[in-house]
DNA sequence: GTAAACTGCTTCCGAAAATGCAGCAGTCGA
DNA sequence: TCGACTGCTGCATTTTCGGAAGCAGTTTAC
């Protein structure tokens, strides 16, 4: 829209950090470009950005306004998605964060269910760790996220949380999988591939393992549940995953067994939005129905 | 500020409901301002104006769109408020709706108060009754509001929240003066100043007299407790009004009563903002200060 | 050490956009 | 029917904006 353009170009800045790639970016001069930062600064009262040898740099005046250009813009968002909403026509977009684990099954099933219903809508899912994820709806780059053991729930909106047990995957023909109930320190006895850190599941087994004598062994660190999947299947080690990423009731080729919550927390999956914000149409009746599904499934087997 | 010029020019017309009116407002000529809106709804993508043969006015798309604007100059101020506030010179603007209870006693010393401390600082104080101080709140006409009995709480932020019992008012030398402990019906007895509907008091007498075989005489009926407060002067009637009103302490003209509780319920005077709204510093800082004033003061004598 | 490669910033000039003026068609009330 | 109002539209003018080129300063590379 015309009347953010200055503000979509200081956006543009600050991420560029540097006036004349930023121009290069936006189709302009870098002169002009120039002009309309110190034009806006001079009817701002207060420089926005300090000039450093090698570019520029948000000060903390800047900061607190790319905040609000950042919700200004998700906010005109949502206000076209409404008036395009009472007008008729269902169309919008949604984006998301998810943790990894989400990925594979969930997501794909849902966006799909949801766009059978409304086509116009169109969707784009981010994979992040916990911690990129919360930035992402900061920024209003994402409308939602859905992350296991998010850090900082104080500071979003909690639209639901559910809990999940944590599973050991393993191949059918492991000798693990022929108990019918496991402990976690009968896994850690085998090989075992351990998530990377900023991997949720990470910092359960991290806190799970704090207390026993049995310590992780890291000879073998993923941050890909895809790598931990094929990777049990050719030596003859263990993976940890949540049921919301698994295919339990079709994967013939591995064998899952949940472990017990004396052994290792339960996950807290939450779907998060950014504090305080009205969401889109579209986004808003998404999140209701991952809601619903989570609240459905919730312990569930996935 | 220069991208808001379009946003600013739309709310005027909306507010004039004519562009011609609105022009002249602003200081341009009509067939600018036209095409201004024309342009604007182009790349809006929707009309947010009915053309009607006496003028425009909003539709509902427009409503959704006002209600942005207002947020986003709103915000917009409260990021330049913080950024002054973070250059170190206190300065910023306040703007108050309060009940009429409020604004002789309560609301004069406080600000004083807060002035003293940041000269900087100014304010502006809009006596409204507690529908239209909501309304105010709504529209971002006003930071802060501080009413009884405030009808639509769920839709704002409560901030604080305390109880005062209602008084009756009269000359030293009313015949009721001479009791120590007053009940209603005692003051019904009596010629007595009922507060007009709309403010909040006389609600709580309607609620009380509902129960009661002794109704409310509607004889004298006023808008202002400042008529109230001298008319019991010259006849020997009774007015009511909470404490935070009243000058209890240093009043030797008039006599001072509560009233008990099963009597008529205590009067609830909240200090609310628009829902999920940041406030400006200065708001945020005189926010602070009435509401620990309120929660000491709390049923007090005012 | 010096040259090259960056940076933000400035000047000049032409193009684009916004504005003001005057006038159009339509509706309403006296 | 007439005047007063409405929103809207060409046309000429003014204002603003953007692009090209170049300046001064700092960092990096050889």
């Amino acid at each position: 829209m015309k009347h953010l353009t200055t503000l979509s170009l200081i956006e543009a800045v600050a991420k560029a950090r540097s006036i004349r790639k930023a121009a290069e970016d936006m189709n302009i001069t870098s002169s002009a470009l120039n002009r309309r930062i110190q034009r806006f600064e001079e009817e701002f009262g207060a420089p926005i950005f300090e000039r450093l040898p090698r570019g520029v740099r948000l000060n903390p005046a800047g900061e607190l306004l790319i905040q609000h250009i950042r919700a200004q813009m998700a906010d005109l968002e949502r206000v076209r998605s409404q008036v395009a909403d009472l007008s008729g026509l269902r169309r919008g977009h949604v984006s998301i964060a998810c943790s990894q684990a989400i990925q594979p099954y969930f997501m794909p099933r849902h966006i799909a269910a949801y766009r059978t219903e409304h086509p116009g809508v169109t969707f784009s899912v981010h994979v992040r760790d916990r911690d990129s994820a919360e930035d992402d709806l900061r920024s209003f780059q994402s409308d939602l996220a859905l992350v296991f053991e998010p850090r900082h729930l104080e500071e979003f909106d909690v639209i639901v949380s559910v809990e999940q047990p944590v599973y050991a995957v393993m191949a059918v023909d492991h000798p693990l999988a022929k108990k019918e109930t496991l402990r976690l320190r009968d896994c850690l006895e085998f090989p075992h591939v351990v998530p990377s850190r900023h991997i949720g599941i990470r910092y359960l087994l991290d806190l799970a393992t704090g207390r026993m004598t049995k310590k992780l062994s890291h000879t073998i660190e993923a941050d890909s549940f895809e790598f931990m999947r094929h990777y049990v299947q050719n030596e003859k080690a263990v993976g940890f995953q949540f049921p919301i990423g698994l295919n339990i009731a079709n994967d013939t080729r591995l064998a899952f067994r949940p472990l017990p919550r004396r052994d290792i927390a339960f996950g807290h999956l939450a779907l998060l939005q950014a504090k305080g914000r009205t969401l889109s149409v579209a986004s808003a009746r998404f999140a209701n129905q991952l809601a619903l599904a989570l609240s459905e499934e919730g312990l569930g087997v996935g």
